[in-house]
DNA sequence: CGGATCTTTGAGAAGTGTCAAATTTAGTGG
DNA sequence: CCACTAAATTTGACACTTCTCAAAGATCCG
């Protein structure tokens, strides 16, 4: 259902809507900052090119990076790969989000950002944005801005991969796909898993059994409802009560423990 | 001994060189990229404040961001504290490192950070900056490249918490410090840990005591030499295989199991 | 419909965390 | 400068979470 409703998205950005003037997601875009004038000019710096199939990748670890993309609809996955081969699923992308912000200073990409669904995105040459700096330096703070943000979420992923645990790392995966999945237009309670079971193990930092695992066990305890790739939550709080004071929560909601290392004096 | 060549250092620095122009470290900060006269008006932008005694916060989680710290000499580490008053460090600090990148975006800092022994700073008021971007743009350029490294820096990151295990996360962050610490014109071998255990351990998402045992078997398979806080790195080649191969490679060297998850087809 | 891919489930092993106590080191004030 | 107290580190024993391996089952796609 949620995927039918994507594709007839993705028609409309492809007839009507291919300039950042018609765009529905300019609110969401860089495009917001800048006049009407402005924007038409802007439009000229911005490619949209055909809508990808599943499992395209639209750049590759070593290519020069001189555009940033910007998803219009569908979703994607970022990952690297190593010396020894080894894969590491480095984030996921929903409509509104920028990609390939890590690689404005090396000027090569390190990463592969691959579509999980037939998506379109638009690409914004940096050259170009660079240049529009001097005209426009509300761009400069827009940049800025998303840098700095995604620093921030970075920290946040430091912080699930490092301190939490099986549960709580998946309560706060839950939590934030469906804040995001709200945030462009979609459900906030009913989500589409557009990636399998291990990406997201990968992404977590854990093995794709124990992702199994764990969703069989909040289905269990009613939290939520698992059906394939299609996920209803049920019990928002009890998420937010996982994530914050971990497994216990599930069971009998208890004082937190005064004696845990590493609290503040 | 490396305590007190930093306080030498410290000492210069307050006394004839408390001016960017006359600054040691003036290559790593983005002063390099100004000419003579425009390093004279920025100056005027730089405050030089009186050096931080150990375990004195710059700034606290909460306080307005209007300025990046840029540390002259001495160590910081910063760390974040969340609703259950756990304490979760994010990062260590070394001379020539740019501090505060993360709060750009909400104009509120997000972390507390603390010296790990007596150390000086310069503070670069950010709306200044701001202001300078339109006679230098270079400056863009330098912020940019300084964020989009702070991202990559993360990521790496983000793949050591989440897929390496205790021995692979220490060698790497013993490598990352020799490195660091060698940039910073100190020794690349002769290594002094600035931070607790419990400091390393709570960055690199394990327990202190786990950090006590590895660096115990790096110090009896003649990888290192431990005494107190400070470490002497015998065997860099040791240590890359570690991070690279896992705890194997202090054995033997074997082939690379094709069978692994997640490799690439 | 059929093969490939993805997911689930189980059993066992391994790595790491937790707790407690001993020991060492660093910091402070006399 | 030494002694004392607090803080940090080491060490051991044990529990437990999570991974690994293997196989069966479900789902998707052509």
């Amino acid at each position: 259902m949620l995927r039918k409703h994507n594709i007839i998205q993705l028609e409309n950005y492809h007839s009507e809507e291919s300039t950042c003037q018609a765009c529905m997601r300019r609110h969401l875009c860089l495009a917001k900052t800048l006049s009407s004038n402005d924007l038409l000019e802007f439009d000229r710096l911005v490619a949209h090119p055909e809508p990808v199939k599943r499992r395209q990748t639209i750049c590759r670890a070593g290519d020069n990076f001189d555009r940033l993309f910007f998803v219009r609809s569908g979703t994607f996955k970022s990952y690297r790969v190593n010396e020894n081969g080894n894969l590491h699923v480095t984030g996921f992308y929903f409509p509104g989000d920028l990609m390939g912000l890590d690689d404005i200073n090396s000027r090569i990409h390190s990463d592969y950002i691959e579509s999980l669904e037939t998506s379109s995105i638009c690409e914004l040459s940096f050259s170009a944005l660079e240049e529009m700096f001097a005209i426009q330096p509300a761009l400069i703070t827009w940049l800025l801005d998303k840098v700095s943000a995604e620093i921030n979420r970075e920290k946040d992923m430091m912080y699930l991969l490092g301190k939490l645990d099986v549960n709580q790392k998946l309560a706060s995966f839950l939590l934030n796909f469906a804040a995001r999945s709200y945030r462009s237009g979609f459900s906030k309670t009913t989500l589409h898993l557009c990636m399998t079971r291990n990406d997201i193990a990968n992404y977590l930092g854990m093995a794709g059994e124990t992702i199994s695992r764990a969703l069989h066990r909040l289905h269990d305890t009613n939290v939520i409802n698992v059906r394939n790739r299609n996920i209803e939550i049920i019990d928002f709080e009890a998420l937010e009560a996982l994530v914050q004071e971990g497994e216990d929560s599930l069971i009998v909601t208890q004082g937190i423990d005064i004696n845990t290392v590493d609290k503040i004096a």
